[in-house]
DNA sequence: ATGACTTTTGCTAAAAGA
């Protein structure tokens, strides 16, 4: 019995309804982790539950937004992240299959100057701290989502970013590496330990053509998930439709 | 080059994204 979920930054749901419901239909996944809804909840498209999709939003006017669409109904857990003081909607955690899953859209952290980077690190704690209660629980569980972190120099192309964006910082990447440390596996890369996998290319100067792209949509595993894991593919033919969100989805299979 | 795209908004511009 194997488990498949994605997570897909859509920038705005409304505009990529049609792609994502196509993208339903060929991956059939068991859940799909969304950010950047871009709409108030009322408004969340009711076509992804006609699809026999349970939709669990957490959305807000304009900006940020996130949402999981489960093919078995789900217990929900968290609709903000614990200890992080803000009212964007930025966090929705359930439980389902026997796991504890946060999907979450971090604060890119390069506007609003220092508040905004300060907001940033406060998610970033918030995580660890999340992290570390439910590792006490002996909980199986994995945050997915668009962390807004290129954790390594080999995670975005030469010259895509400024050395001092809110992306590579030092204290950006120290927040990600904690929680490594405490114990969470970064899917993509144990299982491809080297290389150029993208999850995002920008809208200009032709990124996607020039694969000048970033790896900022992760996926952390606890260890006992760890061990079940199957599959990381980012979803690169998404990109190339007509009017493509600037993220692509990362798809995961655990064993 | 304080830009280039794309989306959303009190929408004939600005802000945010990354």
């Amino acid at each position: 019995m194997s488990f498949t979920f994605a997570s897909w930054n859509v920038n705005s749901i409304r505009q990529r309804e049609r792609h994502v419901l196509d993208w339903l239909d060929r991956v059939k996944p068991d859940l799909l982790c969304l950010q950047e809804l871009k709409c108030e909840t009322g408004v969340f498209p009711a076509s992804f539950a006609e699809a026999g999709y349970h939709p669990v939003v957490v959305g807000q006017k304009a900006y940020n937004g996130v949402a999981m669409l489960t093919r078995e109904p789900a217990e929900v857990i968290n609709l903000s992240l614990p200890g992080f003081e803000n009212d964007a909607s930025r966090y929705v955690e359930l439980r389902m299959a026997g796991m504890v899953i946060g999907n979450l859209y971090l604060p890119n952290g390069n506007s609003g100057g220092a508040a905004g980077f300060e907001t940033k690190l406060n998610f970033l704690d918030a995580l660890a701290h999340r992290a570390k209660e439910l590792l006490e629980a002996e909980e199986d569980f994995l945050f997915t989502g668009d962390f807004n972190v290129c954790p390594t120099d080999e995670d975005y192309a030469p010259g895509a970013l400024s050395p001092d964006d809110a992306l590579l910082r030092p204290e950006s990447r120290a927040g990600w590496h904690r929680l490594l440390w405490l114990g969470l596996t970064d899917a993509l890369r144990a299982l491809h330990p080297t290389g150029r996998h993208y999850t995002f290319y920008d809208y200009q100067n032709a990124a996607f053509q020039r694969n000048a792209g970033l790896r900022i949509d992760h996926a952390l595993l606890s260890p006992r998930l760890a061990e079940r894991l199957v599959s990381v593919t980012p979803d690169r033919d998404e990109r190339a439709r007509d009017q493509p969100s600037d993220h692509i989805p990362l798809i995961v299979t655990l064993s």
